[in-house]
DNA sequence: ATCGTGCGTGTAATCGTTTCCAACGGTGCG
DNA sequence: CGCACCGTTGGAAACGATTACACGCACGAT
């Protein structure tokens, strides 16, 4: 493959003018612009990114850790991430870390020996050391979706709490007393927050949430399964399941068709996330969703923004009930949102 | 950053020496080796691979561009491939091609200018200048799923011609006789192949495939909502529409249900490829099912293979049919596919 | 004519590695 | 005793780019 020194060679002039003309420095002259363009061009010539790297100490790259490529709201949360980071000129290299502490660790080691200029994070668990580390060793780095307490590092993220409390209020006007909720990870913010959300819009309906209606998933569909079981099994099972992403609504789903029950008439589901599948099930899924284009490009910003040493700014976007036919179906429902 | 200068200064030997324990070289004594491991340690010391790559002239990262990351079938197969590829010691960048020639174009000049090891490609496109130079220029190549004719680079790919036989055998037993598809782009092999399958597998059945049964998409849902449009507003529409990919079934599915129709009563619908939601959909979904794992698996053999200058082999592997009740319901069939 | 100025250009150092080569002391053998 | 060889080590040259610095030249001002 051609480097810079066959160029310079092709056009009669040296490396220095070759890369002047390549980086648009202004001081080449016409004559000489011409012939280097026009060797890169016999060439074929391609900077080698690697070198350059080397060289100028940037990649030019942004590493994004996701907990799960399976998961469709990570992946649209990719996609947006990876499209804000073109329109700046960045690369994302997309890290998955399939809610394993070890997996996200090995890719933060493997991104950050590849010197990426910064670093987009959902973390698995409540603060591995490798995370930390980066953290404080300087390395530009933005939470999105979930985060870490007590570090100092900006957070991107949905804000569910009003969505909650208008699904809770949903539900109460449906006449569901019996609410519970499948949790993800206490690890993950995400995990604790949606109970917390759930609990206290319970609240203010007078209903109390008990600990046998709380269980505990991992954001997997298989959780999802497992404890709507647990649930199910109970003396006075609840009537209303409530799963904190969408993977555990499957399961939830799965679970519950495998007892022979009917959603909404024998038991209401709601999800966290929303999916384009979630308009076909049977029924369609009542669920929350997070403004996933607007997180991802308000997280590219804000990391570029560390990156470039503007002072960055924490965003928290408003989620919203999507209302569907898994609960129940009050009239005045009914048409509006299929 | 610590640099490998400041190990050796920290364990008194020269960077050779520490480049030779690092690189498990056998010729290093055991004190030497102790000294620099214990100054690694002290310094927190990773090396550089930017600079690595540099001088050894190979990454350890492959490139994947796959055609849509918000589609199941391909987020299944990314996840195989970085397993497989971590397994021997691999990377991988995913490059999101979003079903645009000029996208997938991008991403393969960014991957070669950042000198990937190999690349893996789903093609989007019928052979843009972009990949056949690449091919031709020698970069390590094998396609996987989608394949370009007439370029001599592995393909790693399921064999969808059995199971579509299965299919229409399928259909013909419940007595479904207009059988229509949508199609992918003319310009990937898999969006042609799975027509011809299908032709073929109807004519078994002394059944024909008239133009108007055939719609145009784009393996995009919205695409599969205008064909299915067109199939209903047809004189006499189909009575199974057979879907090439999960996304335009997605669609299919929305155009049908905004008509009022039932499925599989008022028509039945077939997917090619599975995903996990096709379960609780309304009905759940008769599809075809590949093998992503070992697709995956087999993409990355293939390529390391070429890279490290092993004779590398095509493979195809099966793909074979999930029955459920999205085409009627036969007894036969009726307890054993849910 | 002289000087400073500024533009265009080339030389060479540098980034952090790997690796070839030479050198070293010690050992064994002819 | 001399020599070849061995295991261990360091010096230095790459890899392909960017960029500080210096140089040569033409030009306008003095």
């Amino acid at each position: 493959m051609a480097s810079i020194k066959d160029v310079a060679a092709e056009a009669g002039v040296s490396v220095a003018t070759v890369s002047r003309v390549l980086n648009s420095h202004p001081s080449v002259s016409p004559d000489a612009r011409a012939r280097v363009l026009a060797a890169v061009e016999a060439l074929g010539y391609r900077p080698n990114a690697v070198a350059r790297s080397l060289r100028t100490d940037q990649t030019r790259t942004l590493g994004l850790i996701i907990s799960d490529v399976l998961n469709p709201y990570f992946t649209a949360l990719a996609r947006s991430v990876e499209e804000a980071a073109r329109a700046l000129g960045y690369s994302v290299i997309i890290g998955n870390a399939d809610e394993r502490p070890e997996l996200q660790d090995h890719h933060i080691r493997t991104l950050l020996d590849r010197r990426i200029d910064g670093l987009l994070v959902s973390p698995t668990d409540g603060g591995s050391p490798q995370i930390l580390d980066a953290a404080r060793g300087g390395t530009p780095m933005v939470f999105v979706d979930r985060w870490i307490p007590g570090v100092d590092v900006p957070v991107v993220r949905a804000d569910g709490c009003p969505a909650v409390r208008d699904l809770v209020a949903h539900l109460y006007r449906l006449g569901h007393r019996r609410l519970a909720i499948i949790a993800g990870p206490a690890a993950t913010t995400t995990g604790s927050e949606r109970v917390e959300a759930f609990r206290d819009a319970l609240g203010e309906h007078g209903l109390t949430l008990p600990d046998a209606y709380i269980g505990q998933g991992d954001f997997q569909a298989d959780s999802g399964r497992r404890a709507t079981e647990r649930f199910l099994a109970l003396p006075e099972p609840p009537d209303v399941v409530f799963a904190a992403d969408n993977l555990m609504a499957l399961g939830a789903l799965d679970a519950i068709r495998a007892h022979g029950l009917r959603v909404p008439q024998d038991i209401a589901l709601a999800a966290f996330d929303d999916i384009p599948w979630f308009v076909h099930t049977d029924p369609p899924i009542t669920a929350i969703a997070q403004p996933t284009g607007d997180l991802g490009r308000a997280a590219v910003r804000a990391l570029v923004d560390v990156i470039e040493g503007r002072p960055p700014q924490s965003v928290t976007l408003p989620a919203r009930l999507v209302v569907r036919r898994s609960c129940g179906e009050p009239a005045s429902y009914r048409r509006s949102n299929l």
